[in-house]
DNA sequence: CTTCAACCTGGAGCGCGCTCCAGGTCAACC
DNA sequence: GGTTGACCTGGAGCGCGCTCCAGGTTGAAG
């Protein structure tokens, strides 16, 4: 059990951010003290982690919206959910790959500056 | 000597980015035919891959703009521009490792739905 | 019992980087 | 000379992902 500070502090977003993913549905069912505040679990926190990790690679929102919203359909979309995952895996190797190219033409301009 | 379409094509920009980045100073005294319309040379056409390769690499308009500025304003800041550009450099191996770290995570996790 | 930082809501606003549009001009080809 | 597609300008609009705000409530510490 976590209070909203702990949570964003463990998961790396924002409280405005945290707030805002539960808004659009895409981290559903946070519970709540008596008064009115969230308490995030263990689980949560494990869905937050793993919203990190999709962003952190690049996936847009309406795609995490898609996963989260399989997840909640239950075991039989199992084979969905992989396949999105897979698929955004190899875009994600398609960009390191990018990445790497244009880290490599980077250093090769600053090569130039130190003759 | 390049038309836009085939500037347009050659960087991976738009049109529309193109005349933006004109707009905006970040490339600057493209030639003009008598008829109004631009005319990118070899030099255009080597800044603009520059950008591709910074943008690429993540950084801001704004920063490329101060790079662009610097090298307008002659020689003597080319050491600036180095150190710019190392900074950068320093900011996407950071870049590299997070991506690398996340998407490790998320083979793992694709490997879970396998089992 | 008081205080005060942390939290709540709904909704507006923002920064970025383009992208699109209307209404016109240019120039190569038939 | 007419057609057509590429190009021009200034300015508005957009999609994304938050971020901020006002005005109010909660609850742990002293």
């Amino acid at each position: 059990m976590y209070a909203p500070s702990e949570a964003a502090r463990r998961s790396g977003f924002s409280l405005d951010t945290l707030r805002y993913y539960e808004k659009i549905g895409l981290l559903a069912d946070v519970g709540r003290t008596s008064g009115g505040r969230r308490v995030f679990t263990d689980d949560d926190l494990s869905w937050l982690l793993l919203f990190r990790c999709l962003r952190d690679t690049g996936m847009p929102i309406a795609e995490m919206c898609r996963y989260a919203a399989l997840a909640r359909e239950g075991e039989h979309t199992a084979d969905d959910r992989q396949a999105l995952l897979e698929r955004h895996a190899e875009r994600v190797e398609e960009q390191m790959r990018l990445l790497q190219r244009q880290y490599d033409h980077l250093r090769e301009k600053i090569r130039f500056y130190e003759t």
